[in-house]
Parts: structure tokens; sequence; C-alpha cells
DNA sequence: GGTAAAAGTCGACCGTGGTCATTTTTAACA
DNA sequence: TGTTAAAAATGACCACGGTCGACTTTTACC
């Protein structure tokens, strides 16, 4: 047989998650210990290390498998003919609140995405490009609908919202925002930057953008 | 005499602040130990822990004075006069440069700051508030001189410049754009939020701002 | 100075994350 | 089935961050 084998790589793997799932969410992660993850998991310590190189690791991994079921669920539920404004409050505010769920394991996945070890970045590129495909499309159709201004480009667009949604987290986790007043403030920040910091009258005399 | 004491902790806390700075420097702040770096400012591995709580808060003491005085040279050079996105732009050059000047220690302190255990939150405002004290008085002006909008609360458009700035120390440590790139893609950035991102014909029927 | 309490220093000690040589299991082939 | 080489699992082991009670120095008061 060649897929037992396989197969059995999986079903530990899934067993060492599913053993991290349960121990960081009654203990915390950094009050659970790998020996006793392994022991829960039915494994030996360095069985853990061969499935993920670090006890971070084992958590990213376990965040991104849920940011993903997050994410096929907005797929699926956001209202396309909402205007853009409306759908991005919908998305972000999804994310927010699967973020702050738990605040632990938010806090570390978010230190880790935004500011990564400069040589896990590539790895990192790509769960990133989990949230900006969500947003992506939504801006473009924006665009088509004369709803965003047509003269920047997408990626920077996309910057933009993603640099609101850090510093809304950055706010909850500072305290300055509470739970409850999120999407207010989101809603405050999204207005400022569609209509613009700048009185519309001001001569645009920096405007020359780049790629 | 009463000053004798003070002044010898903040003697032996200077030395430890020294050696971290050197050691750190030299082998980088993971692969230095705390008991080599207790033997090399000259004292106890428990005195350490006396001084700063936690090996990380060690490398934040360090960061943070360092910090300041960027800051007092940023205050005094200033062109005051200078139209608001340029002194930004200026500003945030200087932060951005020192951060990545040297990555590891940035990227520690960037995480920390953005992203703070909710306990410590408190403590970090403070730090924090030392940006936004940089950026308050030059968005002010601007204000005032009719350079920006006046209906939105001088606050929110602070968060709305952290929050790019956020975004810009992000492509840069996943490496999506290099140092020499960081100033273009800022003021793409910027220009995006002074002239909006919607429209200008467009009807702002989401124009209800929270405090 | 003598002395007792308070402040400061210390390093042996603990549990941890992570490694690695060794052992056990698996797959392939005669 | 028996043999063997590769793959996978293991837990003793290591260095580290952090704690703690024992120890030394300073202060304040007589």
């Amino acid at each position: 047989m060649h897929l037992t084998r396989e197969a059995k790589k999986k079903k530990t793997k899934k067993a060492i998650l599913a053993a991290a799932v349960e121990l960081f969410s009654i203990n915390g992660f950094e009050k659970t210990s790998i020996s006793q993850l392994a022991k829960t998991a039915g494994v030996g310590k360095g069985t853990v290390y061969s499935y993920f190189k670090t006890k971070q690791d084992l958590l990213l991994a376990f965040c991104e498998d849920e940011l993903e079921y997050i994410h096929e669920q907005l797929n699926t539920r956001t209202n396309q003919d909402a205007p853009v404004f409306e759908q991005l409050v919908t998305v972000f505010m999804a994310e927010f609140e699967y973020v702050t769920r738990n605040p632990e394991f938010g806090r570390l996945y978010m230190q880790e995405i935004v500011f990564p070890k400069k040589l896990l970045a590539e790895k990192h590129k790509e769960g990133e490009n989990k949230f900006f495909e969500m947003i992506f499309p939504i801006l473009l159709k924006g665009q088509e609908r004369g709803e965003i201004r047509q003269e920047f480009e997408l990626l920077h667009l996309c910057g933009h919202f993603f640099a609101i949604y850090l510093l809304l987290l950055h706010a909850w986790y500072s305290d300055f925002i509470a739970t409850s007043e999120a999407e207010a403030a989101l809603r405050t920040l999204f207005t400022q930057a569609f209509v613009g910091l700048q009185p519309s009258t001001a001569t645009t005399h920096h405007a020359e953008a780049q790629s």
C-alpha cells in the first residue's frame, strides 16, 4: 500500500493539532508545554517537532486553518450588490471578530503576519494574499461601478484598507476602543479614506502617484 | 547620603543596558543569553531581572531610549512651514529608517507596540503617544491652513496616518518593498489618503462620522 | 559606633522549548 | 515469508529564561 503511510501522517498531524486546540484553549498558549501536548496527542515530543518546526508554527497552523474557514464562509455570504463601503465593513468586521474572539491567539497570529521574520516572509505572503484576495474583487467591482477612483492601482487600494484594518486591531489591543465601538470606528476611518483628507477644493500639487 | 543609592541604581541599570546594546548588536537578541549579559554587565542574573521584568522588556527599554532621541532630533529639524504632506513624509521616513536600520530590534519593538499584551496596554499607550504627539501639531496646523478637512477629528486623522505607517513597515518586513522604494510607496499612500478613494463627484451617502 | 530593618544582590534551581542519536515501523523485492 | 534500507517516532539531553530564598549592603535611629 502506498496511501497508508501518507494517511497515517495526516492522522498524526490532525491529532497534534487537535491536542493543540484543546490545550491552548484551556490553558492558553504559553502555559501549555510541548511535552504535555505530545502526551495528549499520544505521540512523542520529537514527533511534534517533525510536524511543526516551532511551538509558534503550531499555533499559526491552527489559526490559518480557522481563518480559511472564515474566508470561505465570507465568500459565500457577502452581498455582491451592496455598496463597496458596506461590503468592506462586513468583511472587516468578520475578520475582526474572529481575531479578537480569542485575543491571545489573534495577537500572536497578527504579530507574526504583520511583522514576520524576514526569512519567513515568503511563507506569509501567501497567508496575506488570502486577505487581499477577499477585498480585491470587491474593490475591482467598486472601480467598475464608479464608487472608487480608477486612477489608483488596486494593489494600493487593498493596502490602504489593510492599513485601516491593522489600525483597528491595534486600537483594540491597546484598549483605545472596546469591542462594541469597533464598527463605528471602522466606519469613521473608511469615511475618511473615501472622502479624502484634503478639502475637495484643494490643489493636488502632490498627486504624482507611484507604481 | 541619600543620592548615592539612587545614583548607584542608575549606574547599574545603565551598565545592564549597555551590555544589552553591545551583545544584542553583536549576537542578536535571541542568541544572547541573560547570564552572558549579566556577566558582561558585571552583575548577577537575578539583578538583571530586578531591573527588567523580562528579556523583552530589556530590548523595549533600549528601543524607547533610542526612539526618544530620534523624536527630539525631528522636533528641532522639521520645517514647520513646509506643506503638511512633505512634513509627514519627513517624519515617517525618519521613523522608518530608524526601525528598519536594525530589523530584528525594530521587528520585536513594533510587534509589542502594535499588538501588546492586553495587561500591558496602558504602558504602551504612553509610548505611542510620542508618535501621535509628533504628527498631531503638524495636522493641526494643516487644518488651520486649510490643507486638511476640518470636519475630521485630529485623533482620527492621526490614526489614519499611523495606519499607513504600519502598512509601510509591514510591506517592508514582508519583502513587498525594498528600502529604496519605501518613500515612493509612502507618497503613493499619502496621495490616496489626501485625495480620497472615491471620485469627487460621488455622493457621500455614508458620511455619518463617529466620535 | 551599634543594631535592626529595609533595599539590593546573587546564583543554584526549575520547567521549558528544541535537538539528535537511537530505536521502531514501513515498503519493496526476492 | 525473510531481508533490508529508508522513513518516522522517540525521549534523554541541553541551554535558556525566569524564580526564589539566602546573603550582603545601606539606611535610619539611638
